[in-house]
DNA sequence: CCAGGCTCATTAGTTAGGCTAACGAACGTG
DNA sequence: CACGTTCGTTAGCCTAACTAATGAGCCTGG
């Protein structure tokens, strides 16, 4: 999937917290990094970067003034959706090039995988 | 995928370019770093790192004084067995657990994605 | 009712792992 | 045999992860 990325500027460490946020509404630092499973000093450097490419934006938290919200911005939702046109029409093509049989094997090995990764 | 490996000592590029040298016998650092499609100079430092531990040993080459010739060690060969014994010890059971049919399902999943993703 | 302890975000510093540019040594060929 | 190519390495940069420490704000038990 990483073959599809180099069309933006955007990571894929980047893209996955920015597209947490979005799909989360807000979040604070300490969630975002909770949901992208790291710690919280890299996600200040994270929000940091996407800060600067007005990705995101930061609002204070209403009641807990330690506390801080993130929110994708508009700019932030339009490369989200780039990115995923992007994927999507990547995926499509390697898609397109497998036998009719491919596509069915990996359909039941997703199946399958899915299957292990419940138990 | 992104996440910190605290496992082990030996990271998983570390581990997965000890594996490809010791699984093809002997190779130039050239060699390796096409293997694990990685750049010269990343290959250099890898290597480094791998000798340090006593992992990699180097020999010259017999007719190109510009080249070197890379093996694992025996300890390299008893790293790789241990990681091989504590993945298949946590894979040993949900495998048992599949049909014969889900196994060649898998074993051609992974070939057609292997395809996709060396193209 | 406030002192002490906790949580939050951040800063500082380290490490791994990737990249490009550039370099010297060795090779090979026209 | 001079010149271009290849090989490994060095230097320098970046992202992304970690831990430790810090200051601000919150909360609670005497």
């Amino acid at each position: 999937m990483r073959q599809a990325r180099p069309v933006g500027h955007l990571t894929p460490s980047q893209l996955s917290a920015l597209t947490s946020l979005e799909l989360a509404g807000a979040l604070t630092p300490r969630e975002l990094a909770d949901v992208e499973r790291v710690q919280p000093p890299t996600m200040t450097k994270m929000v940091a970067k996407l800060e600067e490419q007005g990705l995101v934006g930061r609002s204070p938290h209403p009641t807990d003034g330690r506390q801080v919200i993130l929110a994708a911005t508009e700019a932030g939702r339009q490369v989200i959706a780039e990115h995923t046109r992007v994927r999507e029409a990547w995926l499509a093509q390697r898609i397109a090039e497998l036998t009719p049989e491919e596509r069915e094997t990996l359909r039941r090995a997703v199946e399958i995988l899915g299957r292990i990764a419940r138990a």
